[in-house]
DNA sequence: GTAGGTTACTGATGCGCTTAAGTAACGAGC
DNA sequence: GCTCGTTACTTAAGCGCATCAGTAACCTAC
């Protein structure tokens, strides 16, 4: 491997401008406690941009002792397509602060997070649930700081919706619940969480726990699961999510079941299309764009050294109401 | 910013092992050319387990001048939860050759793409569809390979996606197209490439250019969108990708239309919900976990000097025939 | 008029690592 | 018995930047 040709350095810039190297780094940091003239200031900014400079993030991060790297740990597989309004929040906001996002998807095979944290050095990991303490061990001595959306006090998010779906459900009158797990093992733990939720709510309404089957994303099978809550006299069902909640009404249609007299469904994470389905989809939203950006002040609150004070409810979890229950 | 608390170096484990750092280098990798007993290797890496010891991306990058960093730009609103199928098989790949994945959400205000590559070094850029040149060059200059899914010669990907779903409708005997276009602003410039693909096979056909709808997700006005759409004589209509295609199922639902009698209707992406459509959706579905595997060896023969040698057809979509066309 | 302060810089050092160059110890070959 | 080559290391330099400790020039105050 050959090494890549030679590139822009601060070097480069301060010979340009005719100043030292120092002076490049002050300008381009607006180092508190030194004073530079505008004239100079505007040299070196003009230098810049002739050359197109841009400091090299491992340099900056080895003799600073730390980066403006961010990097977010999503979950192994989507939490539907608002986890991009989500990033996206969360990177401008980073921006805002002068921090850079990158983002690294979880749980795969493909390398540990401590590994990814070192390789890119950086200074801040966010996750939205709470990482394993093995993990946040390495990561910390790995010199990262921690931030997550949920308080450690807080219920977990995951349980939180599932509370939200039964409880909303309860209060339509509904005495017998279903859940629909998701076939997919990876998201097992996430569901269990959420039907965990569920339980919680059912007890607290003094009613049998749900009854939870598993689904696969299949017409046939979910229409059968419908028939099996049906003659158990179940009579609303909290889906996984959104995705398999959609199935489920699919299947229902064709077992001659309509949503919501025969069987109430509730979705999760508000995915575009539970606008659009036969009947529009009751669902659980978050305002994601709120989370990114309360967790991007997480980030910035952490690296000053203040503790990271988030708002109770970070992901503020909501009921949206609409035909299928 | 406080600096933060000391962390293992290199030279911490080369005195817990009893040699020197760069022996320790040499170890951690097999530097070629340099013979260590295997007593000292032995030792060394007890030493490296022992003390948790993770080299930092930022100073090796800077002493090797370039890092094991890669940098996959993703587009910026999702191509479906498949994604994630070919992140996390990218991300495999590229581990199993020492490489380190990390991904940016590019179009996102939060901070142009050549900045997060300087900010973490990273040496190659992967992107699924060709950059701006503006962005292509600083990424170059900032010391980065470039790598994509398609070749400059081959059709981009979007414009060949809508060539088959055409292919596909105008085998089955269709004569007249239509199109529907998705509401998100950010999304126009893949739906104009995929339009254009349609509109290319049209032509090769010798039929009608394809009347092309704006359409939300919205179910009374798809139904709206059918009807025009049956007033035109148009029998079929390819969608932009799969949701607007349910959505478009549902409006016609509502609309006393069904598919594909009525109007048939193909989709494209082949998320998990196409299946479990009423009627289950046609749709073009690409090969991810392929394109994965080849994506990073373009990584690794780019990064040897070897010239990226993709495969023709990199994303090698596909026609997927259900009960919708 | 000069001590003391301020402004506007520069020089030197070191972050943690890789790597070229050096070296001591040992065995093989003549 | 001495050289040469190999093995198994070590030493030192330097990557590009941030930052500390200067310092020269100029200004102010008394």
């Amino acid at each position: 491997m050959r090494r890549p040709a030679k590139r822009v350095t601060s070097a480069d810039v301060a010979r340009a401008a005719g100043v030292s190297a120092a002076t490049v780094s002050y300008v381009l940091n607006d180092t508190p406690g030194q004073s530079i003239p505008e004239e100079t200031r505007r040299r070196v900014l003009e230098a810049v941009k002739q050359l197109d400079y841009r400091p090299r993030g491992s340099a900056r991060a080895l003799a600073a002792g730390r980066s403006d790297v961010v990097l977010l740990s999503i979950p192994h597989l989507s939490i539907g397509p608002g986890i991009n309004r989500f990033v996206e929040q969360f990177a401008t906001s980073l921006a805002h602060a002068g921090l850079t996002l990158v983002t690294h998807l979880a749980g795969a095979p493909g390398r540990p997070l401590p590994d990814v944290c070192a390789a890119i050095d950086a200074s801040v990991v966010a996750s939205l649930d709470p990482l394993d303490d093995d993990t946040a061990q390495a990561l910390r001595r790995a010199g990262a700081d921690l931030v997550f959306t949920t308080e450690v006090e807080a219920h977990p998010t995951m349980r939180r919706m599932g509370r939200l779906q039964a409880e909303h459900l309860i209060a339509l009158g509904h005495r017998r619940l279903g859940y629909a797990m998701p076939d997919h093992p990876l998201l097992r733990k996430i569901a269990d969480d959420r039907l965990l939720g569920v339980a919680d709510a059912c007890a607290h309404a003094g009613i049998d726990p749900p009854l939870a089957l598993d689904t696969k994303l299949d017409t046939t099978a979910l229409a059968r699961a419908a028939r099996r809550w049906r003659r158990e006299s179940v009579t609303a069902v909290c889906a996984y999510n959104d995705e398999v909640a959609i199935a489920l009404l699919t299947g229902m249609r064709h077992a001659k079941l309509a949503a919501p007299d025969d069987l109430a469904v509730i979705g999760a994470d508000d995915i575009p299309l539970a606008q659009v389905t036969d009947p529009p989809l009751s669902t659980i939203a978050f305002d994601l764009e709120k989370v990114g950006r309360s967790l991007a002040e997480a980030v910035v609150a952490s690296l000053s050294g203040r503790k990271p004070r988030l708002t109770p409810a970070s992901l503020s979890p909501r009921v949206i109401h609409r035909a299928s229950t």
